[in-house]
RNA sequence: GCGAGUGUGGUGGAAUCGGUAUACACAUCAGACUUAAAAUCUGACGGCUUAACGGCUAUGCGGGUUCAAGUCCCGCCACUCGCACCA
């Protein structure tokens, strides 16, 4: 063997064995428990960047782990290969989309090669491939024949210069990143999926997700956003004004409406109205982004028009106001500005009136209570030990009694009823973008828009074409969007818009399992693997993608091609990686090139550091010189083991000759193996892991060369190789049989703990007066509480504390500490 | 603005169920080896204090619960992620 730790070579020698042996190919096999592990697939952006090692290392280190638990593991890689970026680049470098793409994921693929992931490589996939998303194009129509999928008007954001739809990401600062035009908001005809129609699916099945992160749970749960409120209708001069409020025990405190901009009751009051047309005008040009919306000046402004309060009859006033969002409920509210935040703010701004109707029941008297209508407290808007009051007949009542009250109050008089409602909008997937997967309908004058049949798809999108950069080629294509009407054969017209790219990433992990079935979209092998044990991705996509996901796998359930309920069943979300403290990007100047890495020290230098610098979910700084100590360890590592070997075949190791610290060697290998199969397994900490064989190296190195400490080396230098396997696959690879291990390391079961090594004699134990730690004793393992107590009362700096004071109490934590309270 | 997180030495982090704060690394300093440097090996390493034993103090800030709090509760501050057309 090399005396020297040469990664290079080592690492193209274990790379091309995998090759040669086809080690991470897989198929159906019923005799092994099945392991689906995947990592987010990349977009194609170029060239790999320190997020994806990090995020494909994990997935790497959690399959071959798996692996070594005997399991039958696959774990594919593919592209997210449409999107913007492509079509920038396109302009950048005059270069079409679709070969940009297609050079970089040929260059990405040879760095994920080079980094060893486990990958099974027959099932590559790239979403802009035909034979991926004629499947989705498929599965589109088989939406729209249920109804699921249709088409409504939906704002966008315009640039009127360059006559194009902007994505939010393009809007700076309200304007144009093009042209530095104010942008503004056009209504167009767009499709969207019914995933309200899945809310509540969506909303409880997340109880079923015991092993996501409860951060994401919630982070979902509240953006379904299930409220249970009552709809209202207000009286507009004999028009009907519908709004939803979650707080009718308010109701008598409402005291005037607003009304979104975009609302009909706003434009026909415009119409009449030219400042206000002006004012819904300027209100047009923000930006479509909910925290654009958010975070602007409040502003509003009387419609002129008044409305009928359902129970009082009284008239209050219509305001238009550019808070409310006519995405959300009916795009009206009504406004309690005594116990509503915003709405306190608004009144306040344009001296409307405020009408308190709950007050606060405290049981705390010293608890200031007094309504301020000048200064807004939290408590206006509590719903516990709160009582109604200027509410006529609703006097008196806590916040569930009013609720009820009012809602019946509202139903018996037909003026509204109990709803539930969500946050959750439909899923709008029409993009006006050309680098997408075309949209399979055809708008025929007279039979409407019609879905291709499935002998005519896929729907291919040209990829020869001239692009300009800012409006899609194939608007401009005739003979693309020039067809016949399936239904008629009159001379219609194909859309010409393109899907979200988040259609793609909702599906392809089920596609892995069944890649080159040409035909069906999913096939049984898909409802084997599926659903995905682990996957793996950045937190980034805690909402949006992972949503979207579960509801696109409940509606490949509902179409019969899988059986199960949800698509991941454990998720890993981790975190960001750093660089100075703040997210590597070319802007700002402090990107790490992981291909400079892997040529300077080698693939498992790179993926042992991005493993150990930090837990998994938390955010990684970069270091360069942590990445120089990863290498050293690896160096020392391979002079450990070669330094064993080179001495010769060790003895057989008999446990009953071992003295103390041989024994205590060999007890901490069969600690860390135990520890460390709990870091990879349940607690997915692989920095504790990894810290831990650092430990175990450190001791063995310290043993001297007798027999017996040979013996203990030779056992925990097999353990040691087994344990970093996941991690460090390439070096592993070529120590392991070094070492005495027998077959392709990518096999071997994971080590066994021996339990009689475990066992220990004396335990360290630390003694507390009134919690500080004031000395440490040595004790006997099975030493009774009463002993311990009387050892940790012996001990001299414990006497110290204890003059002149009474012991009150003795705590004793067995194995841990004696806590003595005195005063 | 709203929702969700994070905050521990000079740095990355550890402390898994409320029980010895700072494991493992990085950096730095000192020593060994060397003509020298690199590499490697050994040792020191939160702060204040002490000749030493030891003591005091410290987990973003301010309170609280507890025999015991980095961990639980309340209130702040800072940063990160998401907000539906970036992926």
């Amino acid at each position: 063997m090399e005396q020297q730790y040469n990664p290079k070579a080592l690492e193209e020698a274990a790379q091309t064995h995998w090759l040669k042996h086809n080690s991470f190919a897989v198929k159906h096999d019923d005799s092994r428990e099945k392991f689906y592990c995947l990592a987010m697939f990349p977009y194609p952006s170029g060239k790999l960047h320190m997020g994806h090692v990090r995020n494909y290392t994990i997935a790497d280190v959690i399959a071959r782990y798996q692996r070594m638990q005997g399991k039958n593991v696959l774990q594919p890689m593919g592209w997210d290969a449409f999107g913007l970026p492509a079509e920038n680049a396109a302009i950048a470098n005059n270069v079409a989309p679709a070969k940009w793409t297609a050079q970089n994921i040929d260059y990405m693929r040879e760095q994920l090669r080079q980094l060893g992931f486990a990958y099974d490589w027959s099932r590559e996939l790239a979403t802009c491939d035909p034979d991926y998303y004629r499947w989705e194009q498929w599965f589109f129509t088989k939406l729209f024949d249920k109804g699921l999928a249709y088409k409504k008007k939906a704002e966008v954001n315009w640039c009127e210069t360059d006559q194009t739809v902007l994505a939010n990401e393009q809007v700076v600062d309200g304007c144009c990143w093009r042209c530095d035009n104010p942008v503004e908001r056009r209504e167009i005809d767009q499709w969207f999926f019914k995933i309200t129609d899945y809310a509540d699916q969506l909303l409880a099945d997340l109880d079923t997700l015991d092993q996501w992160p409860e951060q994401v749970r919630t982070m979902q749960r509240n953006w379904i956003g299930r409220s249970e409120g009552v709809e209202l209708t207000f009286d507009l001069s004999g028009q009907p004004l519908q709004v939803y409020t979650t707080r009718p025990d308010t109701l008598m405190g409402a005291t005037y409406l607003a009304v979104a901009p975009q609302h009909p009751v706003a434009q026909q009051a415009a119409a009449g109205n030219a400042a206000l047309a002006a004012f819904i005008d300027e209100m047009s040009h923000i930006e479509v982004a909910e925290a654009a919306m958010a975070t602007m000046e409040k502003q509003g402004m009387d419609t002129g028009l008044s409305a009928t309060h359902p129970l009082t009859g009284e008239s209050i006033p219509v305001w238009v106001a550019n808070f409310v969002l006519m995405s959300y409920g009916s795009g009206a509210v009504m406004s309690v500005p005594a116990h509503d935040e915003r709405d306190f703010e608004f009144a306040q701004k344009y001296g409307l009136p405020i009408v308190q109707v709950i007050d606060k029941r405290s049981s705390d008297a010293s608890a200031s209570c007094a309504y301020d209508a000048s200064n807004w407290q939290d408590w206006y808007a509590d719903k516990t030990d709160v009582v109604t009051i200027n509410s006529g007949q609703f006097d008196g009542l806590d916040f569930q009694a009013a609720f009820d009250a009012i809602a019946d109050a509202l139903t018996d008089s037909g003026k509204g009823q109990r709803a539930v409602n969500y946050r959750l909008r439909d899923w709008g997937v029409s993009r006006q973008r050309y680098w997408g997967a075309p949209i399979p309908i055809i708008n025929c004058d007279g039979c409407g828009a019609v879905p291709v049949p499935a002998a005519d798809l896929p729907v291919v999108l040209p990829t020869d074409v001239a692009f300009d950069g800012v409006s899609s080629p194939i608007k401009h294509m005739p003979e693309f969007y020039e067809t016949q009407c399936p239904k008629c054969g009159a001379a219609a017209t194909r859309e010409t818009d393109t899907f979200d790219t988040f259609m793609e990433s909702s599906w392809y992990y089920a596609r892995y399992a069944c890649a080159n079935n040409s035909n069906a979209m999913l096939d049984a092998e898909a409802n084997y693997w599926a659903p995905v044990d682990q996957y793996v991705g950045g937190i980034e996509h805690a909402i949006l993608h992972l949503l979207y996901s579960r509801f696109y796998h409940k509606l490949l359930r509902d179409e019969g091609l899988v059986d199960s309920d949800e698509p991941f069943i454990r998720l890993l979300t981790q975190g960001m990686v750093l660089k100075d403290g703040a997210k590597m990007s070319k802007s700002k100047g402090n990107t790490v090139d992981p291909q400079s890495l892997i040529d300077r020290y080698g693939a498992d230098t790179v993926r042992l550091f991005s493993m150990f610098a930090a837990p998994p979910e938390q955010s990684l700084e970069w270091s360069d010189s942590g990445v120089e100590g990863a290498n050293r360890f690896l160096k020392r590592l391979w002079k450990l083991a070669h330094a064993h070997v080179a001495a010769g075949p060790a003895p057989a190791l008999d446990s009953s000759a071992l003295n103390d610290v041989q024994k205590s060697a060999r007890r901490k290998t069969h600690e860390t193996i135990a520890k460390v199969d709990d870091d990879y397994g349940r607690r997915q900490t692989f920095n504790t892991a990894i810290a831990a064989v650092m430990e175990l190296c450190n001791e063995l190195g310290k043993l001297d060369d007798s027999d017996q400490s040979r013996a203990v080396i030779d056992e925990a230098l097999r353990a040691v190789v087994l344990m970093l396997n996941p991690v460090v696959p390439h070096i592993s690879h070529a120590l392991w049989p070094l070492v005495g291990g027998s077959g392709d390391i990518l096999d071997a079961r994971w080590p066994g703990v021996d339990a009689s090594a475990l066992t220990r004699d004396s335990i360290d134990m630390v003694v507390q007066v009134n919690g500080k730690v004031r000395a440490k004793m040595s004790v006997a393992a099975d030493a009774a509480n009463t002993e311990l107590e009387s050892m940790a009362l012996e001990q001299d700096n414990v006497q110290r504390f204890l003059e002149g004071v009474t012991i009150r109490k003795v705590i004793v934590v067995p194995g841990k500490l004696v806590n003595i309270v005195a005063n």
